[in-house]
DNA sequence: GAAAACAAGGAAAACGATTGCCTTGAAGTT
DNA sequence: AACTTCAAGGCAATCGTTTTCCTTGTTTTC
């Protein structure tokens, strides 16, 4: 003979106090308070009119029993999930990381958590996750990833607000939250000159990537701008250490009479600088060397330490959170923001 | 005199058609199939006893309006919210990438989504981060991030499952997935003696750092187990290229005799070898070099190109989330699984 | 030809929290 | 004493979906 089993839901309430995790109901609270649910609610959303000692006593027992609102009962009721989705078009990467935290952080205190979706760069994911959000009724949706070109629009018509970050959309209807590339360019320039230098050349990706042709213009309208040229016609080729060692050797060969060069990436740049270092010139005291990304690895591994152009991309993804913030909130923002970048002088541009 | 505006839900049912995202419930659904909702459910789902031709009616109502169930109404329902949160203890780095990848590749099959939530090394954000995923009911908690050692376990009694992916528990009950490093490590030693090394040193990070210590004592012990010892004793220091260079020097100036250095990550390696390129070292040909990570910028970047080893950080991942999926399912799997890792043979060990 | 069996689909009760409306009793007003 | 006013809190509708139990007809069976 057995004895008999309790309920599932312990009749004696402080059973719950052992289990965390336990969904505990505000009717099991309302009833350990000795209230009526809708009282319970209002107390713990400090609505309606209530003596102060009944609000009170609800709190402690919600307090005893670890209450917490089931969020899908709660967004069933406002339509609003607090919840918003951060879809990367490419595969998550170097640059999706710090845009995923400043977003997380703006986000985050706001209470309004995060669904990551990879796209790994294919449209069918894309538009699956795109349905998974909707059909999850995200309060709003940031795309992000790296492109050679400005991306299509993930969807036309979309009731839930949309912001691009770090990539832009081709819309020009669309938010979207990217970096002032051209800016960067300018103030590497702009320190090489003011460190004495005038002889620059100007190493980068591939001719048909977006962020390589804005860089070089730049780069060359902001030495016209001193009435100064590039001392060679830009080397556009990957964005790679390989091709950063090919080029230094390319203008090593040709006898280029340089004394800066200004990369597209951090890795070109240290590519440039091993190979500058094993032809025995000295860096910076026979070229200064400037690189973009500051991605510390390779501006720490470089030796010397390089010079490189931040883009700030936490700020970048922290700013398109809360402009999907406003626009949630009702207050939309149309078109392109850009984020001024900065310069982080180290050893490989010391005078 | 105006006209008389239509209602927000549009009589019309076609209109819906131009407006995507805007929630379209099974009601109207229903409506536009001229059956009650119950059936449209059942309709949907392929549950009830219907006509084909009427479940085929309400289908294709459902794929005009777009309809796609709200899933805050179906989880409210059923308990479950097809969601996991993933916690990344330390901040989101390198490691969790291929992680985050890996789960959300096992999860996204079963359409399961996942909330990422950084809780960047502070116990507080961790807690925080913990009761929120909790009030979102998620159906289960994967725990990551890089520690010197196990970590303490997130929370006692929680009736979520949890596995912890690459870092483990503390608690031997807990179900955590990580690489077998020392596994790693005798396949990097293994690989050097089958190419005819003998003379081997081993440089790593910090001693009190889990990792080194436990694929230090692996390589000694595969060393022993084949008659021979390391050539030097272990050098242990940090986990950067500069302590590559630094324990490279050490070795040089020492006059240590030595055809081959085991490396406790790729980062190591490369100081390591660019310290002996400079010192006129011929790689492989004096010495063999093995790094520890397979981290492509790092191993690509290297010259020549580095062997490592694979942790497989994506199978970690993928592991986990179905260890996760298994718990959720009722079959929870206790205690720590290891995975084995891989050798990626490039030209820094070849013959 | 009447009863039973069955297929098809409708009605309504969940799920958990919020909120507008209503009831109750006590205090204040004339 | 009878009325108004108000504070305090209960009741029930609501959100959108699923699912259980019914109610219909229709078909089979003896």
């Amino acid at each position: 003979m057995v004895t008999p089993t309790t309920k599932a839901r312990p009749e004696n309430l402080e059973e719950t106090l052992t289990t965390i995790g336990r969904a505990v109901t505000i009717a099991e609270v309302a009833a350990l308070a000795g209230v009526s649910v809708g009282t319970a609610s209002k107390a713990l959303n400090g609505r309606g009119s209530l003596r102060p000692e009944t609000r009170q006593r609800v709190r402690e027992a919600a307090d005893r029993l670890g209450f917490v609102a089931n969020a899908a009962a709660r967004s069933l009721h406002s339509g609003r999930t607090y919840t918003v989705g951060m879809i990367t078009t490419d595969s998550i990467g170097r640059f999706s990381i710090p845009l995923l935290i400043g977003a997380e952080d703006a986000l985050g205190a706001g209470q309004v958590s995060v669904f990551l979706c990879d796209a790994r760069d294919d449209p069918i994911r894309e538009q699956y996750y795109l349905r998974t959000l909707l059909s999850r009724n995200v309060d709003g949706i940031i795309v992000t990833g790296r492109r050679t070109q400005a991306r299509a629009p993930i969807a036309a018509g979309l009731h839930v607000p949309v912001v691009y970050a770090f990539i832009s959309s081709a819309d020009p209807q669309d938010c979207s939250v990217v970096p002032d590339e051209a800016d960067g360019a300018r103030r590497a320039v702009r320190h090489l000159l003011s460190t004495g230098r005038r002889r620059i050349a100007h190493v980068t990706g591939p001719e048909h990537h977006h962020s390589a042709t804005v860089r070089a213009a730049a780069t060359e309208q902001t030495l016209r701008g001193e009435g100064l040229d590039l001392a060679v016609p830009v080397l556009f080729g990957e964005w790679s250490e390989a091709w950063g060692r090919q080029a230094a050797g390319l203008l090593l060969a040709a006898g280029a009479d340089v004394d800066a060069i200004f990369c597209g990436s951090d890795q070109i740049a240290r590519g440039v600088a091993e190979a500058l270092r094993e032809a025995g010139r000295a860096i910076p005291g026979d070229v200064a060397l400037v690189g973009f990304d500051n991605w510390d690895v390779m501006v720490d591994g470089c030796r010397p330490a390089l010079t490189s152009i931040d883009m700030d991309l936490e700020g970048i993804g922290r700013s398109a959170a809360e402009l999907l913030l406003a626009a949630i909130n009702g207050d939309p923002v149309r078109g392109k923001r850009t984020r001024p970048c900065r310069l982080v002088p180290r050893a490989s541009t010391a005078r």
